[in-house]
RNA sequence: GCUGCUGUAGCUCAGAGGUAGAGCACUCCCUUGGUAAGGGAGAGGUCGAGAGUUCAAUUCUCUCCAGCAGCACCA
């Protein structure tokens, strides 16, 4: 505590500064600069750290007052203020609940509960309405620092052991804040508002209940976790109501159905049944992908689908993942051993075994192996989810075999590399995450220090600083994930690229040195789709199912006004597709307002109308998918300007 | 896997303890129509699977399967 008669000196954003006694206040900063500014406040950053405005502060700092109108600082106190409302709403209603973390999230926050009785879409209801009570009622928002014996007995009386557990848990003997939201107390770092009847109470949306492990441990109680968004003011809520909505019409599972790309059923969880559409996006990205890999200067390999356990065991995965294989087994009569394979999770040990075949020479290296390896995992029922998260998948898998000196310039060469394919299929920008040592793992403490340095240090060469990730990383090895989102804001790992020093051990691969010994090499497994399942998934969801004309599966229909346009329909489609274009006819008996809003809905980018007009001057009619307005071009011209928009952005 | 919810025609959904309905899609007929749904007729369902309660179950109960949201997992 600073002396009684200790100053501190504020600096403000203007530059200016002011003295002022140790211990003054944020709110008391406000008062003193205008009596609106104090009833406007809300928090203040001091130093950079955002303050509740009843805290001391005992040094010298920077600071800033805000107001409702600093989006970041007011939509953090609302939604934290609204965490802690909606606590004691549920525990007014249902006293014998217990509570226990409430954090701020994207959007809005959520609340953890322990209670018998599941809550119900209607609770939510009675909820909301209590919650805008405690809003109404303006109650005062205060706080007391107290010491941890204290706060334990507190919690010990209330029956509350989340909280006393929490209380164990924070390091040291750090004083613990304490908050009332009117007579509700809850322990809680802040900052928050001054009193209820801050929070906009028509801003705000309890928006589902679901299942959470007590403190993310699947060992530890299932609580029920109730989300809720909320804004500064209703629009915002209303705008970020029907984003979501927009976004939903998104989802790659719908947007499959409406154009016909695949399909999932009961028989097959996890797996898709490609239709033509689909399987023809599939197709052309696997021919770019192709056409990537060769530029890359990868040899294509192909390995074995079903492969028996030893080498797993070998390679460390039987120990880790057995569970997650699917096991094939013959049952064979006479066998006197059975033998048991797993259907390939993974494609890394087996390249490793067309590695490992012949000796390899250090001229051999960097030796960078390619398939696109189809994998099949016993994922957990729960994290399916359309094709994105699949049980049979196939990577565009890749292992570049290279000496530890090599690294650096081969992780440089990649990021380069799966820049200009995302740029390629429309994603300019891109999260890269760096995800480290996890707590079970292989190799020693060494070799990790090793590896992390030399992937971080590549990394930050090619000019990506990327998130840090603690604890994420393979069991052989670090990685960098290279994250794309979906419709809805959704986090997918897709493209990746691993240091692993361990696989090689463990799978003996060696090559030879220059000093005629021999080494082992590093193995950098990497993959730039990730899986083209996934990748397709995010491709529709990014391009709402607009994908680039090169890519997508229909790319012109040819539709006929009259029947008589019938046969010069069918020249055009010839015309098209001998220029590469994907074209069809659409010479159904039907008008063409009907054609028009049948094609558009199935996402096809162009359509072609041919009537008397278009027969007798060899032209057609040219209407691109969202666009209102026609356009009249010769026949001649349209299949040049189409046929180029079909060649694939690599090729042009 | 865990918590909660859901499963009725190809799709979107309604329905009720007495064995099923709409719209769109589909088939046929009429219509030759100029840029997002022309008109008419027809066909289409073991109501996710199994068991139980009941005179009677698709409807109620239980188990299983699958899907959705979140959590956990993701080599």
């Amino acid at each position: 505590m600073a002396p009684k008669d200790a100053v501190v000196s504020l600096t403000f954003p203007d530059g200016s500064s002011r003295q002022f006694e140790a211990g003054v206040t944020a709110g008391d900063v406000a008062a003193s600069i205008s009596t609106s500014l104090r009833k406007k406040a809300i928090s203040a950053t001091v130093d950079g750290e955002h303050y509740d405005l009843a805290w001391p502060i005992e040094q010298d700092a920077a600071i800033a007052i805000h107001t409702m109108q600093d989006e970041v600082q007011a939509n953090e106190l609302i939604r934290h203020d609204l965490a802690h409302i909606m606590a004691r709403a549920v525990q007014e209603i249902w006293p014998d609940t217990k509570v226990t973390i409430g954090p701020v999230i994207r959007d809005g926050w959520y609340y953890d509960f322990d209670r018998a009785e599941p809550f119900t879409p209607e609770d939510l209801g009675l909820i909301e309405k209590k919650m805008k009570d405690i809003i109404n009622k303006r109650d005062p928002v205060t706080t007391e620092v107290w010491d941890r014996a204290r706060a334990i007995s507190h919690y010990e009386d209330l029956n509350e052991p989340y909280k006393v557990e929490l209380i164990n848990g924070i390091p040291g003997d750090e004083p613990l804040r304490m908050y009332w939201h009117g007579d509700w107390q809850d322990l809680c770092r802040g900052p928050h508002l001054q009193h209820t009847g801050q929070v906009p109470g028509d801003a705000f949306k309890l928006m589902s209940i679901a299942g959470a492990y007590w403190r993310g441990d699947s060992d530890r109680a299932m609580l029920q976790r109730i989300y809720g968004v909320a804004f500064t003011g209703k629009e915002k809520l209303r705008a970020h109501l029907h984003m979501l909505e927009e976004a939903a019409k998104r989802d790659h599972r719908k947007l499959g159905r409406e154009m016909d790309l695949f399909h999932m059923q009961e028989e097959a969880p996890g797996q898709v049944f490609w239709h033509p559409n689909g399987w023809q996006i599939y197709t052309e990205l696997q021919d770019y992908m192709r056409r990537q890999q060769r530029r890359g200067g990868y040899v294509e390999v192909n390995t074995p689908q079903v492969v028996d356990r030893k080498l797993w065991e070998a390679s460390g995965h039987w120990e880790k993942y057995q569970e997650h294989m699917f096991i094939v087994e013959v049952d064979e009569e006479h066998a006197r051993e059975k033998a048991v394979n797993a259907l390939k999770p993974m494609n890394c040990p087996c390249h490793v075994q067309i590695f490992n075949q012949g000796l390899k020479s250090y001229r051999d290296l960097p030796l960078r192996m390619a398939e696109f390896g189809s994998c099949n995992r016993y994922e957990p029922s729960g994290a399916l989810h359309g094709i994105m998260r699949v049980r049979g998948f196939t990577q565009d898998d890749g292992h570049i075999f290279c000496s530890e000196d090599q690294i650096e310039e081969e992780t440089a060469v990649y990021i380069d590399y799966l820049s200009t394919i995302y740029r390629d299929l429309g994603f300019e920008k891109f999260r890269v995450k760096f995800s480290d040592r996890p707590e079970k793992r292989s190799g020693s403490d060494a070799v990790w220090d090793k590896a992390e340095e030399a992937l971080l240090a590549a990394t930050r060469k090619a000019g990506i600083e990327p998130e840090m990730n603690p604890g994420e990383g393979a069991f052989y090895g670090p990685k960098l994930e290279f994250v794309l989102t979906d419709a809805i804001g959704r986090d997918w790992q897709c493209g990746t690229h691993q240091v692993d020093f361990v696989l090689p051990e463990r799978l003996d691969a060696t090559f030879i040195g220059a000093d005629g010994n021999k080494h082992r090499p590093v193995m950098l497994h990497r993959a730039c789709l990730g899986s083209f399942e996934r990748f397709i998934g995010i491709l529709i969801e990014e391009h709402a199912g607009k994908l680039p004309f090169w890519l997508a599966p229909r790319q012109v229909v040819v539709a006929s006004i009259i029947s008589d346009a019938n046969e010069y329909v069918d020249e055009v489609v010839r015309d098209l597709r001998a220029a590469g274009v994907r074209a069809e006819a659409d010479t159904r008996n039907e008008k063409i307002n009907y054609k028009v809003r049948e094609h558009s809905v199935g996402k096809v980018p162009v359509i072609l109308a041919v009537g008397a007009r278009e027969v007798e001057e060899r032209t057609v009619t040219v209407r691109r998918l969202g666009e209102k307005q026609t356009a009249v071009e010769s026949l001649e011209a349209v299949t040049k300007t189409l046929s180029r928009d079909a060649t694939p952005p690599d090729l042009l």
